[in-house]
DNA sequence: CCCCACCAGTTGTATATACAATTATAGACA
DNA sequence: TGTCTATAATTGTATATACAACTGGTGGGG
């Protein structure tokens, strides 16, 4: 199947009026949704297709059925450690959402004493440094602050990043060997508060985070995520 | 849908048999499995119900498909670093889920030729051998079946595993220096397959897994876990 | 008041059928 | 030999239909 955004398949219309409806909280967690004869008359499909529509949603998590019953939007109960390094758009895009970024710089900077601890170089070491929001529907979720080794990625300030991510770029060159993770909660600066449209006493989700490949440390950089937008999440249920 | 093992509805019988065939190497990694027109005529059902077991497997990730072409059976290229030993009583109850376990056996154990190379001890050394199930809201999740080195564990065999994990009390007494991994799938033995509930037909994932801690060598476990329960992730391509 | 049967509503599995879209190959023609 | 077209084979989407299984509510009877 081609995915032309403009002719969707039925079921796919079901699928985004259903994600849609979750979204805007006409359908709250633990909310039963329509049954499927009902999706079928409201889109003039067969039961089959509005079926289909749903049982990929539960296999996405999103939903949960119970024979008999009904089909229920599961709710957030826990988070899940944070192991990997997840690419931020790919989140963004396996929730239905549109992922967008606004780059707010790209420079070549040189290493002080505290980024030279922190990267792994020495003083004085060239390196870049990427600042970048990143947007869901629109709406800043993350801002990353990133500084990375020239020496080893000397091409990382000649990268389009509206295209692509750091993370994805990086990860493309590099495959991860090692991963540190700091997870904090903090105040953002002034600046911070500026580009994630935040006021200054918004609590922030703070993960400093630092990749290692072939024992070669990478990148380290600084995410900060709004606390009310942003949360590791992961499998659901419902209780009735 | 309640799943009794003797009546599997027909779909399921199809997913099984392309599992086996997999496993087998009836169908290796990059062949071409037959169609949907040709499984549905094999096993006298509708070419909806053949798909619908094809469509499932290439949702788990063994198969994947190119429309004109046909269905393949996925390539492993390559495996998520396995660069922690975590603990499974923790992974649980971050899941927000019950753990328990069932101690099945404490024993001492001399060391056979087997047992004394891949515990690096000598033959007719003394180990500790324990076998325990883990489960996860009562379910069966992982087979634990692990030996240590006495000598270095004197008092492994007083421990109250109800109350810790092997792994628990093992990473709390010896600061882990090296792990070594060996990750397979396998069919299980009846004696496994009596402790994790599950058919002589279903596939598991097998980690065998080696700890030293300061260049000793503390511990050898065989973890074994119902391949639907549990899985490592991984990327697979495949190519024509 | 409690129990049971019935019913309505829902999900679960399956079928025969139809048309669309993609891919590779073979044959015809220049 | 190269190009184009037709065909076969495959997956992709969809439909109307049917029966099975489960759940909760209601009404009737004891």
């Amino acid at each position: 199947m081609k995915e032309n955004p403009a002719i969707r398949p039925r079921f796919q219309v079901i699928k985004d009026f259903i994600c849609l409806a979750i979204r805007d909280r006409t359908y709250p967690a633990g909310a039963c949704i329509p049954a499927e004869n009902e999706l079928a008359k409201k889109f003039s499909v067969s039961r089959m297709t509005a079926n289909r529509a749903i049982k990929e949603l539960v296999a996405e998590g999103l939903l949960v059925r119970h024979q008999g019953l009904g089909t229920f939007v599961t709710k957030i109960q826990a988070e899940s450690p944070l192991l990997e390094v997840r690419n931020i758009a790919d989140e963004i895009r396996e929730r239905h959402h549109v992922y967008s970024n606004e780059l707010v710089g790209l420079n070549n900077v040189r290493a002080d004493e505290d980024l030279a601890g922190r990267l792994g170089v020495g003083v004085g070491a060239p390196t870049f440094h990427s600042l970048i929001v990143h947007k869901e529907n629109g709406r800043p979720v993350q801002l990353e602050d990133r500084f990375v080794n020239a020496a080893l990625v000397p091409d990382y300030n000649q990268q389009d990043f509206s295209q692509t991510t750091p993370n994805q770029y990086l990860s493309e060159l590099f495959p991860l060997s090692e991963i540190e993770h700091i997870v904090e909660a903090v105040l953002s600066t002034e600046e911070e508060q500026h580009h994630l449209k935040i006021s200054a006493t918004s609590p922030c989700l703070l993960v400093n985070r630092r990749t290692w490949s072939a024992d070669r440390l990478i990148s380290c950089a600084r995410l900060i995520h709004p606390g009310n937008l942003y949360r590791l999440s992961s499998r659901s249920t419902v209780s009735r």
